[in-house]
DNA sequence: TCAAATTTATGGTATAATAGAACTAATAGA
DNA sequence: TCTATTAGTTCTATTATACCATAAATTTGA
């Protein structure tokens, strides 16, 4: 149900949204745009020429085609307005600057146990912040904004951070109010689970339109891509698969609930049950041909197929990405994920759902934490 | 991601279908569509004008007002156009005529159980279709189409029925090519649990905007409606709750999953488990305070709640509303449900989300079958 | 009863943006 | 060098809206 009017102004800025959206995947020509949108030869002259002209992009070689005049290619300008990014975890605190293009141009990460005093944490980032523009000469005017970053639950509409047993001492912290009034600049509060799949959507590793990203670190959390565009739900919570039941009456979850797929499949989880060291010696055992690392795995495909069945069925995805733990020498364990979540999901009856390891790289994944930042711009609703 | 270009054109009919969202909830003088939509008082002129030109809306009485000129109500024409659909059970085919504000022209129902023949029940239907729009003198231009509806697996993008334990027979059956070619009118084939979500979010029964629409008869099906639209997925078969598994090591399920819902909680599985005659037996003498009956609506609570918990946590909605089955006396059950899925979801900790039964009334429910058609009429894209 | 105030609806004009056609530019291959 | 082909630009007609002024209808209160 769209709310808002369009008029003959809101036809222009979604037109130069449409053509920011081929661009910053790749460069791309006048033509091939006007003829994948469907907008006119002209409409993208006129756009892009202006942006030419702003400075936000600009003409660079041009395509071999197969006959005729060639044609020339239009990228994004990155560094044409950058982006601020902080990245809080449980143990550390990462703190950077991005260009369009999600290169970082900056960056510090910081051992911190000093969660007493939230603001005083969000004063030193900000000073970190400044100190970045400074040495890159950046003035504060090209800063497109701060994006924040966390794992707990968070209100991303408000910009406030709840209280959670990861972040215990952040009772609804006004991160958005806080660091906006300090600097001046727009804030934006996200799920880090929400910012690495806009990252991931973007990266075309894979070529889904509708994918569920699934982030297994400390917790599970996870997102879902609809069409390019995160699916949000009524409040922003949605994607809370770790705390997902595969066992209604399994093992009780400090969240109220029980048998929650954390419960089942976390590292911490995997080291109470199985008495592990770590993940990566049981995949390494496991691929030595040893059988209780191999019955591990297996346990893990087992419990962790229910949940994402479940996602699978209730999202009816064409693909699933998994992020952070799994990711190491995945190639067994994913194997055996697909194999049972065909079994178990009813939508691989319909079409197939690829379950894939994310192979994001480090530094995409920290610059993500821009992404809302980023996108918000290549938006332009003017 | 948009793909589709703006332009001058797309404008109008963009504003057109926001008109016509404000006016088929409820008549509405062009003032408030003006200040509700942001649409300048001149651009709702100019467009209303021309729909009451064309027969499509109609002034009806002025609406009073605290001072000044009263306004003039704007209404559907409800008999501008009608639409025919088609509802497919296991054992009755249902056949209506519907006008544009959901109320039933004509109606047939049979019983039936040749469904080794899919085309000779749609030839039936069809021919009904034919016969109601005589009696009613309805030429044929003035139908919009036929909304086909049906319970199992079905492709809504080609209109394709798969097939499915329930409906053995239909395999692959095109539907939409078959009636379209035989009729020449659009056709739509849905999902039921869609159509029913369709109709239920215009009903303004509940106020939620972004809810998840259980449909539990013999399967349990599902659909979720954010901000007005449906939640379709992939290829939109999205909403599969009823083979959400509960139990992953549970009862297994013909559908290859194991300790799926619907395993636990139809009538079937609680008349095997239990040996009850009826629900609607259990739910009187649990009113009568039988103690057995109650612990058997404890145990649908319990089982059902993990269910719709899990669901919560991923969708994020703003309300869960249940139609069939358990609409029966619903106070006892609902307030249980609402106490265990509080209980299960964490996101029940941020934000209330009311599990509500559905108070759509029967002809409204067979009026869905519709939906789809007289949707795809208001959204207008000319 | 009548004027002021208030709200609804309409009409005219300026503006903005696109489509489409005509045109120029560049390129490969014969 | 000529031709076919594709890329990109420019100009004009069209279209839809916003904004402003105005008209119409209604209530309030003197």
């Amino acid at each position: 149900m769209k709310t808002y009017p369009h008029n003959v102004k809101t036809i222009k800025s979604e037109n130069r949204a449409l053509i920011f959206n081929y661009l910053r995947r790749k460069p791309t020509s006048r033509a091939e745009i006007s003829k994948g949108s469907g907008m006119s030869k002209s409409a993208v002259t006129m756009i892009t020429n202006e942006l030419i002209h702003d400075g936000q992009i600009v003409e660079t070689n041009s395509a071999p085609s197969a006959r005729g005049r060639k044609s020339i290619l239009l990228d994004i300008v990155a560094d044409y307005r950058v982006a601020a990014g902080i990245s809080l975890h449980r143990k550390h605190i990462y703190v950077c600057i991005v260009d369009l293009k999600s290169r970082i141009l900056a960056y510090a990460s910081h051992k911190t146990s000093d969660w007493n005093n939230p603001y005083r944490l969000m004063d030193d980032a900000y000073r970190e912040i400044c100190g970045f523009l400074e040495e890159l000469n950046i003035p504060k005017e090209r800063c497109l904004g701060i994006g924040v970053s966390a794992p707990g639950p968070l209100d991303y509409v408000s910009g406030v951070m709840m209280s959670s047993p990861e972040f215990e001492l952040f009772h609804n912290v006004d991160v958005r109010s806080y660091l906006q009034n300090k600097s001046g600049m727009p804030v934006m509060l996200d799920n880090n689970a929400v910012l690495l799949a806009m990252q991931q959507s973007l990266s075309n590793q894979y070529p889904y339109k509708n994918f569920i990203f699934v982030v297994v670190s400390n917790g599970i959390g996870s997102a879902v891509i609809n069409n390019g565009t995160v699916y949000r739900g009524f409040r922003g919570f949605a994607g809370e698969l770790g705390h997902t039941s595969i066992h209604a009456n399994g093992i009780p979850c400090s969240c109220g609930n029980a048998g929650c797929l954390e419960k089942y499949i976390s590292i911490q989880a995997l080291q109470e049950k199985f008495g592990i060291p770590s993940y990566e010696k049981v995949v390494d055992d496991a691929y030595m041909g040893d059988h209780e690392a191999n019955r591990i795995l297996e346990y893990i495909a087992d419990e962790f197929s229910c949940a994402l069945g479940n996602a699978i069925n209730l999202f009816d995805p064409d693909g699933v990405i998994i992020y952070g733990q799994f990711s190491y020498r995945p190639e067994k364990l994913f194997a055996l994920l697909q194999e049972k979540v065909n079994r178990r999901s009813v939508i691989t009856r319909t079409h197939p759902v690829e379950i894939s390891y994310s192979r994001m790289q480090p530094d995409e994944a920290s610059a993500s934490v821009c992404s809302a930042i980023i996108n918000r711009y290549f938006e332009q609703k003017l």
